[in-house]
DNA sequence: TCATGTTAGTATCATTTTGATAGTTACTTA
DNA sequence: TAAGTAACTATCAAAATGATACTAACATGA
């Protein structure tokens, strides 16, 4: 899909740099403490090549940074930055949406360590409280279009 | 990327049928209130064969329902179920990240009808109330591993 | 009745992305 | 010196995507 980074839609921007599931599998391990290449590919699976790409556009796009673990022989590993950290709530949400609509067979579940109890995770405003979905809201456009517009909508 | 769907990750899981751009720009227009095939063409500037393709997995995958809307001339219009209802904070935590970090040139902000103020959405533990992040946790693998695994793992 | 318009697509084909596999670099360890 | 390890790159076939044109089934207006 082509490269949408002119939208005012929020969504829109950041799928530009996760919208796919190897972006998304990555920051999963990269959140559940992975680092390393070989770390990567033998959990996903995934063709080197394919991984060096990912890697590398998570890279610049500030959700992982490269850090040298070793100099002789130079070796990096990949780091989550405190932006790629703050995908954390939206894996879990992610991962909720699946436990609830695709578990047939049995699908791993999150304990809160404190309490040992399953977490139930939602999303609410920490305005007013009130939970996402049970109240109208609407959206507000920005007054400064960005310049350099590539106006997504409404062609034809 | 081929098809997981034994894995007992409920994020992978839920990837497998909402892990592109398309699906999840779909799903959010359909969550502005979109539900016609060249609404959503219009909106996204996608090729018809790939809204077709997309909005059939949707359906299939139980996130929208078809519905008739004419006889004469035979239509049909694309419905929100309750699972892709379900798909809305989700988008919104997309759409916070995005506010975050993918902002510069202005992006669209979401508003609480009730108290106009702007949406600050954040991920709890319904049952502890701690914000999801500031806790340990832990996985639990299920007892039940499911039947005809394709043991996405540890290849090689 | 004929031309035009609307909506929801399908057909076709070039381009791009992905996936699989083998090979490379720069070392360490036996 | 040989084998092993970690992080890749090169190559190429297969699959997915994108652009464009076209079709089906009607309604509407002249």
């Amino acid at each position: 899909m082509k490269n949408i980074s002119n939208t005012p839609c929020p969504i829109a921007r950041s799928l530009n740099c996760v919208g796919d599931t190897w972006s998304l599998l990555i920051l999963r391990d990269a959140l559940a403490g992975l680092t390393r290449f070989d770390q990567f590919r033998k959990s996903l699976g995934i063709a080197p090549t394919m991984l060096t790409r990912r890697l590398a556009t998570l890279t610049e796009e500030g959700l992982l940074e490269k850090q040298l673990y070793s100099e002789r022989p130079p070796r990096e590993e990949y780091v989550l930055t405190t932006a790629g950290q703050d995908f954390l709530p939206i894996l879990v949400m992610i991962g909720d949406w699946g436990r609830k609509y695709r578990s047939m067979g049995g699908v791993t579940r999150l304990i809160d360590d404190e309490s040992g109890q399953e977490i139930q995770p939602i999303v609410v405003d920490a305005v007013t409280g009130a939970t996402i979905g049970t109240r109208a809201m609407h959206l507000v456009i920005p007054e400064q279009p960005p310049m350099c517009s590539t106006s997504q909508s409404n062609n034809e």
